[in-house]
DNA sequence: TTGCTCCTCACGTCACGTGAGGTGGC
DNA sequence: TTGCTCCTCACGTCACGTGAGGTGGC
């Protein structure tokens, strides 16, 4: 029970020892759950994970580019079971050549995709901003809707059609509510 | 059992009646599953869906807009119970301009979230496009590597730091696969 | 000793997918 | 009659969230 012990330091290393983190503190760090942290290690991403004597799992420094490359897989919509292969397949083929190969592919293909996802998004972004305009001169109709709501308005406001984010709201005729909240 | 039958029309209606169809073609013509569709009326997302006397459901061409409605809101990120309480904020607000003013304000926050989303993602596609050059490099290695793996390759490459989806690669030291494969 | 963190189950959530077993309409 | 679609349960999936009940270390 002497020099068994691994060389623990809390958040940043006074000395010349590598800091090392519990899950709470990594978790923290990452903005992440420790949920998820143990989640990912059970998938097999973040290789093998060292605990102390006591059980607890022990990070070092090296798994932050590890979990910042999770991250940032996962934003461009990489499921975990997706990444899981594009690591096991990384290190099937040894880290060798023949992987990096299929990464490049893979890469390439998530890139075409996220332009397209732009794009989409930049249309959407379109459709909110032509929807704020013409509920916004729904403001100077308000003393008129005393009488009739918004929803029988003739008024032709900014333009004479509707946007979609703003018709959808029309479109159907709602069930009637004949059930009590609950 | 006379004149109790729905006007109903397959596909495009051939004279004054309104088309109408079945759960199966209107799936088909907005890319969802039947499941969703059912879904979708059981969170009120649809207002009151007709039935026929077998009753199968019966839809109109008014759904159209509410279902794009819904797909849009959806692409933006908002959850379908996010988009139920929109719906109901509005109904219950009688369509009138208190509920204008909230789909306005809902509209306006999501639209900068959306701003964000957009400048997130294509940060994320210079990654890949970093990445892909530095992989791309590569290439001219692939011989130099049939006596040691890309993994400890130590050619600089086309840049000397490896971009953030290429360490995240290499961060780890694997888990030993003892396992047998299943 | 107290308070905090850690551990391992294990069930819940969201937006559907996917049968299971049965009925309707051309 | 056959084949297709429809119906209603009801359980499965993915990436975690959220306790439940117990242990470890300052």
């Amino acid at each position: 029970m002497v020099a068994k012990l691994l060389p623990i330091t809390k958040g940043v290393s006074s000395g010349q020892k590598k800091s090392t983190y519990r899950i709470g503190d990594l978790a923290k760090r990452i903005n992440k759950s420790t949920r998820a942290l143990r989640l990912y290690e059970e998938m097999n991403l973040l290789g093998s994970v060292t605990r102390n004597e006591g059980g607890q799992r022990i990070y070092d420094e090296e798994v932050f580019a590890r979990l910042t490359w999770i991250e940032k897989l996962q934003s461009l919509g990489f499921s975990l079971l997706q990444i899981q292969s594009v690591l096991s397949n990384w290190i099937g083929n040894e880290y060798g050549p023949a992987g990096m190969k299929e990464i490049r592919q893979i890469y390439r293909a998530k890139l075409e995709e996220t332009q397209l996802q732009i794009r989409q998004l930049e249309s959407l972004s379109e459709d909110l901003r032509e929807s704020l305009t013409y509920l916004e001169s729904c403001e100077v109709c308000d003393p008129c809707t005393l009488l009739g709501a918004c929803a029988e308005c003739a008024h032709p406001h900014s333009t004479s059609s509707k946007p979609a984010l703003v018709t959808g709201l029309y479109s159907v005729s709602e069930a009637k509510k004949t059930q009590t909240d609950n």
